[in-house]
DNA sequence: ACGATCGGGACTGCCCGTTATT
DNA sequence: AATAACGGGCAGTCCCGATCGT
């Protein structure tokens, strides 16, 4: 039921649907009622697909990993032969979530909060490994391209990177008006960690 | 009624009954039902202190923030004469919360996933501003002792340390494991950053 | 909440047409909706009182209980000085429930086929110690008045009776047309049990 | 479709599994899901056989009338010259759901709380009138055989001792400490009943 | 000010049954 | 003969407001 849902014609209708509710409500006030009408769905046919509204939920942010990585691969090859910039791709995709139009940044907070539900713990733990591994790859694509220091270690600096960029998620919530000069700060750090001591 | 909650000792043991509550069950399973129970309270008499059950949340963040601030300053008065490391204040000022035993930090999420909710709101700003206030005063304290690089700007590295705390709260929930080293790596880039250039 | 529920006026008015449903629709189709229509209240209320629904069908077997037992004691005191017939008041009080007003039965299987919940367990229990103890009581009036031989064992006999009693309760479901001839078996073996040898 | 439901392997394996779910939940509790995961068939495969839940629990009764009918003819054989103790049989046939290992008299009460579907109606009587035509013709035989009473009316004396049985389910269910007793009773009372004025 | 009882109603998830499809 | 997809009713949970007494 669960394990690998079928990304059906109507699932996906469903989040998509589901998406834009989240855009305009927020997490906390997208009920399944407002799901069930926008998306002209009945209560069984969601509970098909998931099994609580906040393995929804999790579907969703499953789908934006999904979604980041395939358009990241895109960029990647579309201007592949200037390899000599991959802190522009690692910036941009550590700061994708502070465009508006994102909307994992509430779904996130919203499954942290609900972290006891076994289903969300699962896909929590995916989108962690997930973003750390990309971000480790892209990193070791710069080693090999020569434009970052081959003496780090990627997987750590990795993880230092993302726990900066979940401190930023937050922010943008507390205190928006903060977000640009961290941003520059934020990548400052990174070239100074990154760049080759030569 | 809740501008300026009277703390009596009746508001303070249904605090610390919520707190215990939260400890065990999470801040989302544990319900005004349960509050009631094991306080020994009707739900008048909660809703006769705060007008909502994240509102009481809200308060226990804010009484958390209150314990923090009076343990530091109690703290700097016992080593008051060496001032010569407040860089050891500030780094564990910000890291308080990765204590076990605080219960800050599902609260603090709890709030961020409610956020629309304006008594919420009130006090995740009053939460953020404070912190920066503190961490501010902590730096510029150190740059009129000598120890920290006078030509800095406090507020902003204040925010900027703070946006990596925040980072700090997530991982330590996603990847817990990650914590030691992401600490010593936050010690040693606030040590770069402050440390006066001679 | 529900150990001694309070019986107010709106209690006692849902309990009401909560009866008047199972009249006419039967325990397993009278829904929360139904009552909650019937008795012009929401489901907060009913669940102020009680905390289920089978809860619910169980106080109406308590309240029904307590009827008979009221009922009982006036008759007996109205024709009290014929102590001469209480077999009659005997055969009566275990056949009551044949009559076609009474919903107690319908209760009582649906409460048995709920016999897991506990807070029906209790009352299950409950109406068969009432019941037993009743009819025991009535026995040993009768062998004090010298109307039934004084040498059997009441509450066993009390017991047996019962079960048979329990018997045409089945009985009167599966094949109501047995009823009035099985009704007279047991009032003769009833005779023929409780008669003093002399 | 149901009206001579196909035995297959498959419906008999479904049945099987169900049983082992009542004896472990109830029937109340065991719902179609658990009996699709326990059985390993998917629902399509059950409503292909029966066309409600509550007409599978009616098969499981109409299954095991027919189980005993089938021993109770093996027991006759093996010992079918001694047809002089029709009683033992007769008494062990309505006490039969007495065993701890009989799931018939969970499935009973819970159909009897559903008397309003028609297939349970239908399941019902055919089991009243089957159970009702087995003690007659046991009754029947006996008489042949010399060692009943051949002036007492068969029929009657059949669902008079059918209710009773009836009676001592119910007892079973609401205080089984009383059973041993009041199956002693029970034979007794038979003995009286049928055995020739002589 | 303090607090208890009573009541309202939105919401989730469970569960039975039906339809489309193969 | 069997599956996946779907529909929708229902119970129970939960937050909160309203009222009344002390």
């Amino acid at each position: 039921m669960s394990q690998q849902p079928h990304y059906t014609s109507n699932l996906i209708h469903i989040l998509k649907q589901t998406e834009s509710l989240i855009k305009e409500y927020g997490c906390a006030h997208t009920t399944l009622k407002m799901i069930m009408e926008k998306a002209d769905v009945s209560k069984g046919a969601i509970y098909h697909y998931v099994k609580s509204k906040d393995e929804l939920f999790g579907l969703m942010l499953q789908k934006n990993i999904a979604d980041i990585d395939k358009s990241f691969w895109e960029i990647l090859n579309e201007e592949c032969v200037d390899l000599s910039k991959p802190l522009k791709i690692i910036a941009e995709g550590l700061t994708y979530f502070l465009n508006k139009e994102d909307v994992s940044n509430p779904i996130f907070i919203y499954l942290l909060s609900k972290k006891e539900n076994p289903s969300v713990q699962k896909v929590l733990d995916e989108f962690y490994q997930f973003s750390e591994k990309q971000a480790s790859s892209w990193i070791q694509a710069g080693q090999e391209g020569g434009v970052i220091d081959s003496t780090i270690d990627a997987d750590h600096t990795a993880s230092s990177f993302l726990t900066y960029s979940y401190g930023l998620r937050i922010t943008q919530l507390l205190s928006p008006e903060r977000i640009p000069a961290l941003i520059e700060e934020f990548y400052s750090l990174m070239f100074e960690r990154l760049s080759p001591t030569t």
